[in-house]
DNA sequence: ATAGGGGTAACT
DNA sequence: AGTTACCCCTAT
């Protein structure tokens, strides 16, 4: 019989998605997340692993919480403009597990650490990117999780010199996100660097382009013919320095032309202006006299604002008076936020932090999810960056990939837990997962921020339902069995009546409620 | 148009 | 490294 259903069940999985796409989006039966519409479009695949450049007007998906800059910079999943983030929810896998495929990554013990690295620099002495064009494997992947991202310096002193491979890459970010977005240029996945920071690539591209920044000079308005001009004239870029009346050095680089000779348009970014006192004090007089209307502060003549936008003198009202600010009813901004923390600098803040072998190990791993994040966004995108790069178990229009969502999700962002995610190193089994835990000074419930188990204790474990379901992993709570059976047990499948033979579900998904009981 | 909640490049 | 002016995005 389980035979059977197996056979079954591949022989489903090896079809193209029997699910018609629908007017009203079926939910996944236990985060009410609409499914594709379409999840069979042909498209899909080639959207998502598009990662032209055609499109330099591209704004990245905005980093909605700081708390992802210590993470990784692992490739992201190009974001439509005008399109809603897919979703996919964030799988937790247990710190001490390694993922299925773990055998391609190095070891995750800190003994082996510098080792490792230094048998990295040893490989790659100047050259980490061996290849900026093709799209990433898993090898590289993982490689470049694990030590592009640790930067080899045994030695502070050590010079980590650019290669020309991380250079081309640089240009070609400039030339896709303009001069200034060193960020954006940073976490493309496009692009690979050697553990650089966003300063680092801007004092790169000082030195390669010195000729097009300066963070201190008036934008150019003429600033693309101008780099045109240049290059045009440029048979010799000194020649032409010299004929603009300039000092600029001649780069030392020597790079291919079709990237040297791209043009590198300044950021729209307005100059700086710091608010004098003067400036401080209409906005106080202006907002005592106008409120919040900043539209009509600025327009006030008697002011003299009108070179600041509405929001300017609303961002000023809420840094410079946040007391005044809040006691006309507005929210000040937090004192406190999470501040972007410092590459490779350890920080206290420990409840979204996973190793960098964890994240290797997630990167390189087949299953949708594995990064937990309460921040699940950037993880989703490097997730389903990363599973662009690889070959799929199930062809990706079998893959449940999510659907558009609303912001509102965040909130109570599903996580989907892995197997005996809750498991602790040595866990006999005899002993709760949560005690085990808060014996090692490590309070799961406080870090994956669920609540106290109250009369019944809570058992965290994967079904997978049928063996191969087109949902690679579903989480469940279960109840755990009263009677010394803690360990973790596969839940029945989460629907009830057989699948025709197309493939369409013929029963229904179960509800929690069917679910515990 | 504005509020809210940030992110981040530029500045110090 | 810390601060903040500018910026962005979504919701209302």
């Amino acid at each position: 019989m389980a035979d059977r259903q197996h056979v079954l069940v591949r022989h489903l999985i090896s079809r193209p998605n029997p699910i018609e796409p629908q007017s009203v989006p079926q939910r996944h039966p236990l985060n009410g997340t609409p499914q594709l519409a379409k999840p069979h479009n042909p498209g899909l695949a080639r959207i998502l692993l598009d990662t032209d450049a055609s499109n330099p007007g591209e704004r990245p998906a905005k980093r909605r919480r700081s708390g992802d800059a210590k993470s990784l910079d692992l490739p992201k999943l190009p974001v439509r403009q005008g399109t809603k983030r897919l979703r996919i929810p964030p799988t937790l896998s247990g710190l001490h597990q390694p993922p299925p495929n773990a055998g391609l990554l190095p070891s995750m013990t800190t003994e082996q650490r510098v080792p490792i690295a230094e048998k990295a620099a040893a490989k790659l002495p100047s050259t980490p990117v061996e290849d900026t064009s093709a799209a990433c494997n898993v090898s590289d992947v993982v490689e470049g999780a694990s030590i592009v991202q640790e930067p080899v310096k045994t030695n502070k002193l050590k010079r980590n010199r650019w290669s020309d491979e991380e250079t081309v890459c640089l240009l070609n970010g400039v030339a896709r996100f303009t001069i200034g977005s060193w960020t954006k240029i940073l976490n493309c996945s496009d692009y690979r660097f050697n553990g650089r920071t966003a300063l680092d690539l801007k004092d790169r591209f000082r030195v390669c382009c010195p000729g097009d920044y300066h963070p201190t000079k008036v934008s150019r308005p003429d600033a693309h013919a101008a780099v045109r001009a240049d290059d045009e004239l440029a048979t010799d870029r000194d020649d032409a320095a010299s004929r603009s009346g300039s000092t600029i050095p001649k780069p030392r680089i020597e790079l291919p032309e079709p990237v040297i000779n791209q043009t590198f348009e300044k950021n729209k970014r307005r100059k700086r202006h710091g608010y004098s006192a003067k400036e401080d004090e209409a906005i106080l007089k202006g907002f005592r006299k106008h409120g919040k209307a900043w539209a009509a502060m600025r327009a006030d003549g008697d002011l003299c604002l009108e070179h600041r936008t509405a929001t300017d003198l609303r961002d000023r009202m809420r840094t410079k008076y946040p007391e005044e600010y809040s006691k006309a009813g507005l929210a000040s901004r937090p004192d406190i936020f999470p501040k972007p923390s410092k590459r490779g600098k350890d920080t206290d803040n420990h409840e979204a932090e996973i190793p960098t072998a964890e994240l290797a190990a997630a990167e390189a791993s087949n299953t949708i999810g594995i990064i937990a994040e309460k921040e699940g966004q950037a993880a989703q995108k490097q997730m389903s960056a990363s599973l662009m790069h690889q070959t799929p178990l199930l062809p990706l229009d079998s893959v449940f990939w999510g659907a558009p969502f609303d912001e509102e999700d965040l909130d109570c962002e599903p996580v989907t837990l892995d197997r005996g995610i809750l498991d602790w190193p040595g866990d006999s089994g005899k002993q709760s997962s949560f005690d085990n835990a808060r014996a090692s000074g490590i309070d799961p419930l406080v870090s994956l921020r669920l609540p106290e188990p109250t009369a019944a204790p809570i058992s965290y474990s994967t079904s997978y339902g049928l063996p191969g379901s087109v949902l690679p992993s579903v989480a469940s709570i279960t109840a755990v069995p009263p009677s010394g059976m803690d360990d973790q047990f596969e839940l029945p499948s989460l629907m009830i009546g057989a699948l025709e033979m197309d493939g369409r579900a013929g029963g229904h998904f179960l509800g929690f409620d069917e679910l515990l009981s």
